[in-house]
RNA sequence: GGGGGUGUGGCGGAACUGGCAGACGCGCUAGAUUUAGGAUCUAGUUCCCAAAAGGAGUGCAGGUUCGAUUCCUGUCACCCCCA
C-alpha cells in the first residue's frame, strides 16, 4: 500500500516549511554566511518554464547545503515585473498592467513553491512594488547627484564639481547648467531610433534592417529629449575591476568586448587654404592641443596614427556637426539627399558587411597634419557620430572598410605599412593598391618614420603629434552611454520636476523630487496605447500630477519613464533589508550581506544586465552607501535546455524522401532541395523509424537506408509545440523527481535536450531509495525489515564514506550530476545488502535532501525523527574509511594492459615492479622479449617497455 | 566575417594534476516473478570476428610521451553570441 507518491508527500511538506517559516533568514549572521541568489525571472503570462528551474534548484541545493554545515544563508526570490509584455497585454484587453502583472506573480509563487525550494518568502519584492521603486527613483537621484571626478576615477556629489571662475561670474543658472553637463544622470538630445508605431524609443539591438525588432515596424533616426546614464564614465572600472570576480572567463570577455577599450590619437586635419596650413600649425603649437574644437579644424579618432600617411581620404558620419559647413553649394543637394536617407538606417544596418558601403564627396578638402597634403572629405554612413569623433582619416591599404569604399569610388590608394613576410602577403599587390593588409608590420612611404615597426611607430607619432599640438593620445570605448528613458506607461516615473516659466516652457532648471515625497506613483492614465507620437503616455495625465507647484514655483514632471533594466540594478541590495522604510538598505545589514557569493542566472545576461547592475552598484559605492566594489563574486552561467530530440526527415511535391544532406533553408527559412530551390515537405518521424547508418554519423530512414535524416534538439518555443510544463511534471513524476532530473541532465552550463525518458530513470531511482526503506507490502507506512540497528559491515561504512566525500566535493564544485549517480551507487549497492543499517541510512538522507527535498523529510521522519531536517549537520567522513585496502593494478606491455593484479594498497615501486614481473601471464608473454623499460606507479598501474 | 563553446556507445553523460575509456541514467536483450503495470528483481549491453583468443576505438590527420579523451599543430562539423 504505502508506494512512493509524491504527490501526497510534497504538498504536505511544503505546507510544512510554509507554516513553520522553516527557511526565514536569521536576523544575525553567526559565523559564515552565504547569499546564493538567482537572477529573478519576468513574470510572463506564459508561467514558469522547465529553463527556469535549472538554476533555482542548483542554487537551492548549494543553500539547502550551506545551512547543514552552519552556514547563515539569504536566499530570496522576487520578480523583474516592469516592461512591455505587460503593458501591451493591458491595452489589448484593455486592462491594467499591475493587475495582470500581480495575477502572474501569483501563478509564479505557487508555481515556485510546488518545487519545494527554500526560499525566505517573506522577502519576496517586485520591481513594480511601489515600495521598491521607491528606492529605485531615489538611486536615480543619487545619479542624478553624482559628477565622475577622471583624476581620482570616482563618482562624487555634484555640489563637489569644481566650478571655472568664467562660469561663477556668470551666475547661478550658469552654475547650474554646467553641474547638469557633468550628472551622471543627463538630459540628451541625441539621434535615437524612434519606433512609431511601438511608441518608444529602442535600443540599437532592437532594431533589424530598420524594423523593430518586436513586431516589424518601422524605426526612423530622430533627435528626441531623452534621459542617458554616463556609463562610459566607468568603463575603465567596470572592465579593469573583472579581476576581482570569479566568473567564467567567456563572460568577462564579452564585457570587455562590449565596453571595447581602444587606444590610439585624436589627430586635428586643417581645413582652409593650402598656404594657411603652415600658419595654422605654428599657432598650434603654441597655443596648445584646444580643448574645443575650432572652426577651421577637423578632428579624427583613429587606432592606428602610425598610418596617417597613408590617409587619403577623410569620412565624416552624416550626422557630424560639421556637414554643412564642409558641404560645397554644387555638393549640397546629394550630400542632403544621403544624409537623410542615411537617417533611416539604424548603426547595425549601416555597419554591416554584407551591405555596400556608399557615400557622396562634400567638395571640401583637409589637409594630413603631418605632411601639409590635402584629402578630400567624404559623407558616408559606415562611420557612425556617436563613436570616436565622428570622423575618420581613412587608410584603405589598411583596413578593410576603407579599402572597399575607396575602391567603389575610385580614391587612392597609399601602402605605408609593410607586412611581416610569415603573414604572406603579396607585397606588389599591396603596394599596386590591390588588396588591404590590416595587420601589423613595418613602416614604409612615411618619411623619417620608415623602418619603424608598428608600435614604435605609434609611440613616435603620438610625440611627434603632440609636440606640436595637433593630436594626442586618446582612449575610445565601444561603450556607449546608456539610453535610459522610454516613452511608455509601464515603468518607474523619474522623480524629476521641470521648472516652468509664466508661459508654461520649461526653464531649463531641473529639481529633483525630494525624498520625502518619493514614490512618485504612476498616474492614473484612461489610456497609454502607442499614438505615433513621441509624447510619452504620462503626458495624459490630470493637470494634478502633472504640475506640481511648489513654493508657488510651476513645475512639470518627467513623462518619460525608466527602462525595465531599472528594476534589476539593484534588487539583489533589497532582498537583504526589503522592508526598511527609511533606507534603500541598512549599511550594517549591507555589511553583514554583500558580495552575493553565489549568482546563477542564463548567458542570456551576460553583457546588459550584469554591466548596468555592476555600474550602479560602483556608483552607489563611491558615494558611500555601499562597502563592496563589485555585487557579484560568483557568477555561474546555466545552459539552455532544448527541447526532446527531433527526428525530421523531408520529402518532395511526388511525394518522395529526399536526403537531409540534399536540403538547405531558404531566405524565408523554407526548406527546399538545395539544386533547385523547390519547396520540401517536412516530416516529423517517429524515433522509431529512423537508425544510425551502418558506417558513419548519420541516421537514415529504417526503411531506406540511403535517405539521410536530421536529429537534432531545438530551442523550446510555442510555436514549435516542444515547450515542456513544469506543472505537467510535477503531476506526473513529483517535483523531487524534476529536480533531480534537472541536475542530473548533465554539467549546469551545458545546453542540453529534454529527455521524458531521463525524468522517468531519476523517478525510478527515488522509488528504490523509497524501497531501500519503507516496506511497500505493509498496509502502513513502516520501515523496512531489511532497516535496523545492525552494527554496518566494513564494507557498507566505506560505502557510506566514500559517498559522503563524492557527494559533499561535488555541491561545492556545483557537479551535481556526478552528485547524483554517486548516490544512485550508494542505493544499488544496499538494494542488495539484506542488512541495511539505521546509522548508514540517516546520513544517507541528509545527503539526499538538498536534492529532493520532500522525500528527505519524510524518510527522516519515518527513521525516527521528530524535526525537519533542515537544519541538521551534514555528515562528516572519514578519509580513511573512503579508501579500500586492496587495489587493483593493471599491468600493460607496451602501452597494452595485458592482465590485472588485486594487490594491497600502497606498494612502492620496486614491490609493485617485482611483482608485476613475476605474474604467471605476464611471465609467458615477455617469453623471447629483452624488457627495455619497467614503469610502475604506486596504486595505479604497471607498463613494461619490452621486445 | 569576428568571438566563445562543444565533438566520447543507439541517447544524456563519467573519467581528479597525462595512468584500467564508457561511472551513473535512459534505451535495448534475455530470464525470473506477477494482482498484466509506464511494476519489481537478476544478468547482459562500445564496435568487429559465430564464440574464444584477438583486434579497433573518445570528430578527422599528424606530433610529444613508456603511456593521450586529457598536452601541442593542422583540419572538419555543429551550437551560441556579435557583426
Amino acid at each position: 500500500m504505502p508506494k512512493y507518491n509524491p504527490a501526497e508527500i510534497e504538498p504536505r511538506w511544503q505546507r510544512f516549511w510554509d507554516e513553520n517559516k522553516t527557511f526565514k533568514t536569521p536576523t544575525e549572521v553567526k559565523g559564515e554566511k552565504l547569499y546564493a541568489l538567482d537572477m529573478f525571472p519576468y513574470p510572463s503570462g506564459e508561467g514558469l518554464h522547465v529553463g527556469h528551474p535549472e538554476g533555482y534548484t542548483a542554487t537551492d541545493i548549494v543553500s539547502r547545503h550551506a545551512r547543514m554545515v552552519g552556514k547563515t544563508v539569504l536566499h530570496p526570490m522576487g520578480f523583474d515585473a516592469f516592461g512591455l509584455p505587460a503593458e501591451e497585454h493591458a491595452i489589448k484587453h484593455n486592462a491594467s498592467p499591475r493587475e495582470f502583472t500581480e495575477k502572474n506573480i501569483n501563478t509564479f509563487v505557487r508555481q515556485l513553491k510546488d518545487l519545494g525550494f527554500s526560499y525566505d518568502w517573506d522577502r519576496q519584492i517586485s520591481t513594480t512594488d511601489v515600495d521598491y521603486f521607491k528606492w529605485t527613483q531615489w538611486i536615480f537621484l543619487v545619479l542624478f547627484d553624482t559628477w565622475f571626478d577622471a583624476d581620482q576615477q570616482k563618482g562624487r556629489p555634484i555640489s563637489e564639481l569644481p566650478i571655472p571662475a568664467e562660469i561663477s561670474e556668470a551666475g547661478e543658472d550658469a552654475i547650474r547648467k554646467y553641474q547638469d553637463e557633468f550628472r551622471l544622470a543627463f538630459e540628451s538630445h541625441a539621434p535615437v531610433n524612434w519606433c512609431p508605431a511601438l511608441g518608444t524609443v529602442l535600443a540599437n539591438e532592437e532594431v533589424v534592417d530598420g524594423l523593430s525588432d518586436v513586431g516589424n515596424h518601422p524605426v526612423q533616426r530622430m533627435p528626441l529629449r531623452q534621459w542617458m546614464l554616463r556609463i562610459t564614465a566607468y568603463a575603465d572600472r567596470l572592465e579593469s575591476d573583472l579581476d576581482e570576480v570569479d566568473w567564467p572567463e567567456g563572460i568577462k570577455k564579452l564585457q570587455c568586448d562590449w565596453i571595447g577599450r581602444s587606444t590610439g590619437a585624436e589627430v586635428d586635419f586643417f581645413i582652409g587654404d593650402q598656404d594657411q596650413f603652415e600658419n595654422w600649425k605654428s599657432a598650434r603649437t603654441e597655443t596648445g592641443f584646444p580643448r574645443n574644437l575650432p572652426e577651421n579644424t577637423l578632428r579624427v579618432y583613429t587606432t592606428r596614427p602610425d598610418t596617417l600617411y597613408g590617409a587619403t581620404y577623410m569620412v565624416i558620419a552624416p550626422e557630424h556637426g560639421a556637414v554643412e559647413e564642409l558641404t560645397t553649394a554644387d555638393q549640397g543637394p546629394i550630400v542632403k539627399k544621403y544624409c537623410d536617407d542615411a537617417a533611416m538606417k539604424s548603426d547595425r544596418d549601416r555597419q554591416d558587411d554584407r551591405t555596400k558601403k556608399s557615400g557622396v564627396f562634400t567638395g571640401s578638402y583637409a589637409i594630413n597634419p603631418i605632411n601639409g597634403q590635402p584629402v578630400p572629405i567624404w559623407v558616408a554612413d559606415y562611420v557612425l557620430a556617436s563613436y570616436g569623433t565622428g570622423a575618420i582619416m581613412a587608410v584603405p591599404a589598411h583596413d578593410a572598410r576603407d579599402f572597399e569604399f575607396a575602391k567603389t569610388y575610385d580614391l587612392p590608394i597609399t601602402a605605408v605599412v609593410q607586412p611581416p613576410a610569415k603573414a604572406e602577403i603579396d607585397l606588389e599587390k599591396l603596394m599596386a593598391g590591390e588588396i588591404c593588409f590590416a595587420g601589423i608590420g613595418t613602416a614604409v612611404n612615411s618619411e623619417s618614420f620608415d623602418g619603424l615597426t608598428t608600435e614604435e611607430f605609434k609611440i613616435k607619432i603620438i610625440e611627434t603629434l603632440d609636440n606640436t599640438s595637433v593630436g594626442r593620445s586618446a582612449v575610445n570605448y565601444k561603450l556607449r552611454d546608456w539610453l535610459f528613458s522610454r516613452q511608455r506607461f509601464w515603468g518607474e516615473p523619474f522623480p524629476i520636476l521641470h521648472e516652468l516659466d509664466e508661459a508654461g516652457n520649461r526653464t531649463g532648471i531641473m529639481r529633483p523630487v525630494p525624498l520625502e515625497s518619493l514614490p512618485v506613483d504612476l498616474p492614473f492614465v484612461e489610456d497609454f496605447k502607442p499614438h505615433g507620437r513621441p509624447e510619452p503616455p504620462l503626458e495624459k495625465a490630470d493637470d494634478e500630477w502633472l504640475f506640481p507647484v511648489i513654493d508657488g514655483k510651476k513645475y512639470k514632471r518627467e513623462t518619460n519613464t525608466m527602462p525595465q533594466w531599472a528594476g534589476s540594478c539593484w534588487y539583489y541590495l533589497r532582498f537583504i533589508d526589503p522592508h526598511n522604510e527609511s533606507a534603500f538598505i541598512d549599511p550594517e545589514l549591507e555589511k553583514q550581506w554583500m558580495p552575493v557569493d553565489l549568482y546563477i542566472g542564463g548567458a542570456e545576461h551576460a553583457v546588459l544586465h550584469l554591466l548596468y547592475a555592476r555600474f550602479w552598484h560602483k556608483v552607489l559605492f563611491d558615494r558611500g552607501h555601499l562597502h563592496t566594489p563589485e555585487p557579484f563574486k560568483k557568477l555561474v552561467n546555466q545552459g539552455m535546455i532544448l527541447g526532446d530530440v527531433e527526428f525530421t526527415a523531408f520529402r518532395d511535391t511526388n511525394e518522395q524522401w529526399v536526403s537531409a544532406e540534399l536540403t538547405c533553408e531558404n531566405d524565408e527559412r523554407k526548406t527546399v532541395l538545395k539544386s533547385t530551390g523547390a519547396e520540401l515537405h517536412v516530416v516529423k518521424l517517429d524515433p522509431e523509424q529512423a537508425e544510425k547508418e551502418k558506417e558513419g554519423d548519420n541516421f537514415v530512414l529504417k526503411s531506406d537506408p540511403q535517405i539521410r535524416v536530421d536529429s537534432r534538439a531545438y530551442k523550446m518555443s510555442k510555436s514549435r509545440g516542444n515547450v515542456v510544463n513544469p506543472d505537467v511534471i510535477i503531476a506526473e513524476y513529483g517535483a523531487d523527481s524534476l529536480r533531480l532530473y534537472e541536475m542530473f541532465m548533465g554539467p549546469l552550463h551545458q545546453s542540453k535536450p529534454w529527455s521524458m525518458a531521463g525524468v522517468n530513470g531519476v523517478r525510478n531511482f527515488l522509488d528504490r531509495v523509497w524501497r531501500m526503506l519503507v516496506d511497500e507490502k505493509a498496509e502502513e507506512l513502516s520501515l523496512s525489515s531489511s532497516v535496523g540497528d545492525h552494527a554496518p559491515t566494513d564494507e557498507q561504512t566505506r560505502m557510506l564514506h566514500k559517498t559522503i566525500k563524492a557527494v559533499s566535493k561535488d555541491i561545492e564544485t556545483l557537479g551535481f550530476n556526478t552528485a547524483i549517480s554517486r548516490m544512485m551507487e550508494f542505493v544499488n549497492f544496499f538494494t542488495k545488502q539484506a542488512e541495511r543499517p539505521k546509522s548508514l541510512m540517516e546520513p544517507f538522507i541528509l545527503l539526499l535532501s538538498p536534492f529532493a527535498p520532500h522525500l528527505a523529510e519524510e524518510l527522516w521522519q519515518l527513521l525516527g525523527n521528530d524535526s525537519s531536517l533542515a537544519y541538521e549537520s551534514w555528515p562528516q567522513f572519514d578519509e580513511s574509511l573512503t579508501v579500500d585496502a586492496l587495489v587493483e593494478v593493471p599491468i600493460q606491455i607496451m602501452g597494452k594492459i595485458k592482465t590485472k593484479i588485486s594487490i594491497e594498497r600502497g606498494k612502492s615501486k620496486q614491490e609493485l615492479e617485482a611483482i608485476a614481473l613475476q605474474d604467471p601471464k605476464i611471465v609467458t608473454l615477455l617469453e623471447g622479449l629483452t624488457v627495455r623499460k619497467v614503469i610502475a606507479v604506486p596504486d595505479k598501474l604497471v607498463n613494461i617497455v619490452a621486445n
